[in-house]
DNA sequence: ATCGTATGATATACACTGTATCACGTGTAC
DNA sequence: GTACACGTGATACAGTGTATATCATACGAT
């Protein structure tokens, strides 16, 4: 059995939700290893035998997120309509929308954005043909889907998602999608 | 006079070089108030007496480069060419480079690229009249432009400045503000 | 019920921050 | 050019957070 001891899961499951609930309320930067310990009322020693330091407990925690997230959009191909997956997407964030504010907000702190756009553009360059003569290098044209979905996604969450999942999914579809398909690829 | 002592400048612009140097080599989280101050060469409690904290001349060296990028589109109007006016950005991040990639690298640390995004959200906003029947709310058509062209000159400093700058000019145009100037606004 | 092991509590070494102090040297003003 | 003002260098210090080690205890797996 790969099943870890209950007193395990136990800990890490209180640690990741200590954090998230700091990182929230004073911002990631701000809250010590302690501070964490003290509100998931785990011993201080003990979170060095789960996690060498912040960053990596931040790290497995986002890695869950972005596992389920490429996950949820890996099925869809090229023919869908670009707002269903839209929809799809900004109802996954809708429904983890503590930890998605954690992820954007905490940016920078390690190399974790950057590394789920190179891994985003890399998923949209394998589902589209490049067009035969465009302005735009396509390399340019999946990076800045990726990046501009994800300053949607920033924008929506700063704003209390004043709209609904399928409008966002429909902004995503004329406004980054749409465009950027007609520019540099053939579908 | 309102003109410092010439010592005064002669720290802060050590300490300023410093710092970028020090980000671009290891990062600007790991880069401590006592190896700015070696690298200067120059006292450890002197650091203090110029500013609060890390952040605090992070702040100061980035503002210098903001004010001046601002002031630097300011004069355009709706009427111009987008392309020129992204020529003349791609132009000023090729000339700062340096500075540019520490601001966009250390984005987290400290809400300051959130407050670039806002600021320029602001400008979009009042340089351009809504269209009357938009899919898309003009403040996110604004917020996407400015995002976007961000995270534009992010993949243009991290693949080394590839294209020209006139070339990048072009694809912002293509890519960013024709396309979205006519889902959400009149021009 | 027993053994293995995760945990709690505590102590410690270490690094970095931020402040205080004082002697020294440079810049400015006259 | 001289005198004074002031920025700087060097050092010491307390405070805080990290990371490791140790030992007794309590929990889980079988």
């Amino acid at each position: 059995m790969e099943v870890q001891d209950r007193r395990v899961k136990r800990t890490q499951r209180l640690l990741a939700q200590a954090l998230i609930e700091l990182t929230l309320e004073r911002g990631y930067e701000s809250v010590t290893i302690r501070d964490i310990t003290e509100r998931a009322d785990i011993g201080y020693a003990t979170f060095f035998r789960h996690y060498t330091d912040k960053d990596a407990l931040l790290h497995e925690v986002l890695e869950v997120v972005l596992d389920e997230m490429l996950l949820l959009l890996q099925p869809f191909k090229a023919d869908a309509d670009p707002a269903s997956v839209g929809t799809l997407l900004f109802r996954y964030v809708q429904d983890h929308s503590e930890v998605c504010r954690v992820l954007l907000s905490s940016r920078g702190s390690m190399g974790l954005l950057q590394k789920v756009i190179e891994t985003g553009t890399r998923n949209v360059l394998e589902q589209h043909t490049p067009a035969e003569q465009s302005q735009v290098p396509i390399e340019i044209a999946a990076h800045h889907i990726v990046a501009s979905s994800i300053a949607l996604i920033q924008w929506w969450l700063d704003h209390d998602l004043v709209y609904s999942a399928e409008q966002m999914g429909t902004i995503y579809r004329d406004l980054i999608v749409r465009p950027t398909e007609a520019l540099a690829f053939n579908d």
